[in-house]
DNA sequence: TCCGTGAGCAAGCTGAACTTGATATGCGTA
DNA sequence: TACGCATATCAAGTTCAGCTTGCTCACGGA
């Protein structure tokens, strides 16, 4: 019969490419998934590796295999899953992405909630972005990873990955404190079609949304400068040297003297947890979603600063 | 993670009923079984087995693990079915049951076909009931059950298993050649409502449709003898002692002296080829089943002696 | 041309899984 | 009640699958 793990190493290789990379992911030498891959030749009968240059390429029947390989994972994990949620024990290590604002904003208080109602649970974090943790998800190296989407409506399933949108996060215009009349009040972006932008990079997200935003209310807006990090948008709008959008995560539990605007109409990003079906009914699964539903309810709008 | 040999040991025990006869099934010590079960529970962290009287009983959890078990060992048989289909490879052992008169009438022609286009394929037989087989190929003892059903339309699935029917096989009555006035001419079964009737035993299948067959046509046979074996009751009624119904393949290739006439209306039991589902795609599977239908295609009703 | 990198082979080591033989316990029976 | 048989389990020893280490070979970039 064809040995578990081996198609394991299998699937190893076709992720990540190569066999030392195999190797390297599931800790032991390049030279042992050799030998069980030529094993594995001899129970398959057929060839599975071809080199191509000084690397492995897979042939049409190991990709065949290794589909079988995942199904054959998946049943195990889901065994496994089904048999954690029976006994109810919340116990092992819940590893987590998130992007970097929702590292900072939402992972300490899920975190510290998560280790205060379950003890034996272990929880790591990254900070990845969005298509960074989906796939690092993929390859089995996080257990849940949070991510935000700015465009379509939410993905039910996605590559094999189960997301649920757990809450929304509205999009402000951050002015100077001295350019606001009505603090708190909702603007027309219209309104500052001949104000400085501070934007995000071009090529995020957020600077996509942005821009898009700006030419759908009639105008290009002049952008005087793209950053990254949004707590130098912040600084930039509080010096007066421009608007910005700022997703409400980056000011949330952070007082500004920037003057923060809804606007109108609303802008939002969604924030939604993506884990792999297989986990769905496993208990650290379980709750940690609950406990970032918990936070998404409990989430109000940062408070209004005028 | 949870080792895919212990959980087939589980699964065997859960088929099986105790240690020994698992260990039995699978040609290890029952010791052995017994150690790989205590690593197993520590593995899932549960009770799996509790004692019962001598004998040992599955714990909820166990059952639970049992039915992914049968996924995972399902996965795997079908990778091995895929790589074999697609290397169009037509080896190893083909372990068949049939019923006694297929095993004779059907099964000699079917594995010479068998062996002459592939001969590195090994093919076994054994004969067992209906039943029996289907009980055998639900334990994976056999590979591919045949079976005759005489009464409810075939069943597409049952227990989780394929059905095919490969051709019909006609009731007919036999009659002492003395009897006879037109050989080979259809009969009502109400002509014979005075004969003494040669019965097969009274709780086999075919047993009961001959006396359903007789109570619809509205009377109750005079029953002389029941026997369970064909060629007993050939006997009986070439020796002028009664009437008998007969199943086509019991006087296939068999020249007999009674004379032999279809009913009217026409009776009739289904052939069937029974295979578990992963295996559909095997070749070995697929080859048997192609030979069946070939035969059931050529299956032409009995040569009708006078 | 040389050097770094990745695959694969050979030899030896470790531990998982098996066997054998002994022990405990439930069940039927003299 | 005592005995024998059947089943599970424990203890100790054995085997071999799968690992590591150290080497060789082949490719490709500087």
């Amino acid at each position: 019969m064809l040995g578990v793990w081996r198609l394991q190493l299998l699937r190893e290789i076709s992720r990540r490419g190569s066999i030392k990379a195999a190797a390297e992911a599931m800790s032991i030498s390049p030279s042992a998934v050799s030998q069980q891959l030529s094993i594995l030749e001899r129970e398959a009968g057929v060839q599975l590796l071809e080199k191509t240059g000084r690397r492995v390429r897979l042939t049409d029947a190991a990709q065949l295999l290794v589909r079988h390989a995942d199904t054959i994972t998946g049943a195990i994990a889901a065994a496994e899953a089904d048999l954690a949620s029976m006994q109810q024990l919340v116990t092992g290590t819940l590893r987590v992405a998130a992007f970097p604002t929702a590292a900072r904003a939402i992972l300490p208080d899920v975190m510290t909630a998560l280790s205060r109602q379950h003890p034996a649970l272990r929880v790591t974090l990254r900070d990845l972005e969005a298509a960074e943790s989906l796939t690092a998800l993929q390859m089995d190296e996080i257990d849940l990873a949070i991510v935000d989407e700015y465009d379509e409506p939410a993905r039910v399933s996605d590559g094999g990955l189960e997301f649920c949108e757990f809450m929304r996060d509205p999009l402000y215009l951050a002015l100077s404190p001295e350019e606001s009349s009505m603090p708190g009040a909702a603007v027309r972006l219209s309104d500052f079609r001949d104000a400085f932008w501070i934007m995000d990079t071009e090529d995020s997200h957020l600077g996509q949304v942005t821009l898009r935003a700006c030419r759908s209310s009639g105008f290009e807006p002049h952008v005087r400068s793209n950053c990254k990090d949004f707590s130098v948008i912040i600084a930039l709008v509080e010096a007066g040297l421009g608007v910005g959008m700022l997703p409400g995560l980056a000011i949330h539990d952070r007082p500004v003297r920037a003057s923060i605007h809804p606007t109108d109409p609303p802008l939002a990003r969604r924030i939604a947890s993506v884990i792999r079906p297989e986990r769905h009914s496993h208990p650290m699964i379980v709750s940690a979603l609950a406990e970032l539903e918990r936070f998404g309810a409990a989430y109000a709008p940062p408070r209004l600063l005028g």
